[in-house]
DNA sequence: AGGTAGATAGCACATCTGCACTATTCTACA
DNA sequence: TGTAGAATAGTGCAGATGTGCTATCTACCT
């Protein structure tokens, strides 16, 4: 088995520290990394080998990495990613797990709920969302970027590999209708390739 | 709130009418449809709105649905798997795990159990759990497609939606050499095109 | 020493892709 | 009844992509 390594990205280093100390109680094998800041839990990720988890504070300082969890997601596929956080809003809480994040944690849970739900991320090698009072979820048909049916239709099969020729065959439509498609999604997407349309299908639960 | 809707797919009508009643008594305005083949399920989610959530025996008699589980994740992205299995072997459960699956349960567990670990996906959004006796995880080695060093990095950017200039500026070297690595990771792993080694690259968890 | 494999770099060629533009048909809506 | 938006189909063009070839350098194995 190999080790468990964990990166611990958090602008508090009290809490941070408390934070390590907790996860190494429990898990004594386990190598824990403490960054102070994102970009440095990139730069310690990317050396040596890739991390099990991440546990990744929502807000440094005033600004949220909400915007970068995807291409954290994208970069360390195998990797565990727990978000914590001050805040118990639910909204945030499905955007933030809509961002393909296995776990997000509330701060104001006791320490030994915030360890035992990391605990259970990382045994599980799963996923779980905490928060005392989630109860059921929204509609989730919260603005699938405002793509059209037919995009959708396009970019499901792109997103599953497809070429132009073989979208066009699957839905019986001609391949200029579906480059027609590609360039619109494209653009709504704010991308410029079809891969990086995938990427962020992929990352955004689209398609 | 949009209404459940949910897909069962077993081959033994008197389990799977008996997870319908399950359900439907934690969940009485969830639409519950039954297959009992996979490709019956696939047919009934193609038509009418995306369901939900698929309910999925792993075994249909003595074939294994393993190898049409990333495809099925890859046609419904937004739709919750769960992957129900008479065997209770950890490295299986991980394997069907690895593609992308919501949840694997074993029917070996009280039907109670089994409703909340249902229950816990679809109201979650994410969560689940399974297996009594999980511990510890595996290495998680097990053979990443004999890909090269490079062209795992190579892969991982591509994954993100770099394209080979991007990838050859971040990797420091030339888009030739770029182009020998993508043109060598789509031999071994049998695709023609980036976009399509992306979807596999997600689907089965490398890069 | 010789052989193999990986990473590097380049060239040439055919195809694919993304974009700009035009145009027709159909449906929904005011 | 227009009008707008969506889906359809097409052409032309520039750039990206994938493949096949050659070639050098390093590391490792026999």
């Amino acid at each position: 088995m190999r080790a468990d390594r964990i990166v611990i990205a958090d602008d508090h280093p009290v809490f941070r520290e408390g934070l390590r100390r907790l996860i190494q109680g429990t898990a004594s094998n386990a190598e824990v990394i403490e960054a102070d800041t994102f970009r440095d839990m990139i730069q310690l990720a990317r050396e040596g080998p890739v991390p099990t988890t991440f546990i990744v504070d929502l807000m440094f300082g005033d600004r949220s990495v909400e915007t970068s969890l995807s291409a954290l997601r994208l970069e360390f596929c195998r990797t565990s990613i727990i978000v914590l956080s001050m805040v118990d809003d639910r909204t945030v809480a499905e955007r933030i797990l809509s961002k393909g994040v296995d776990g997000f944690i509330s701060k104001t849970l006791s320490p030994r709920e915030i360890v035992a739900a990391i605990a259970a991320v990382r045994n599980g090698d799963q996923v779980l969302l905490l928060e005392p009072t989630f109860s059921a979820l929204s509609d989730r048909d919260d603005e699938p970027a405002a793509l059209t049916r037919r995009q959708r239709d396009v970019l499901r099969l792109l997103t599953a590999g497809k070429t132009n020729k073989e979208i066009a065959q699957a839905l019986q439509i001609s391949p200029f209708t579906v480059r027609i498609h590609v360039s619109a999604l494209l653009k709504t997407l704010g991308v410029s390739s079809r891969t990086a349309a995938a990427a962020k299908a992929t990352a955004y639960g689209l398609a």
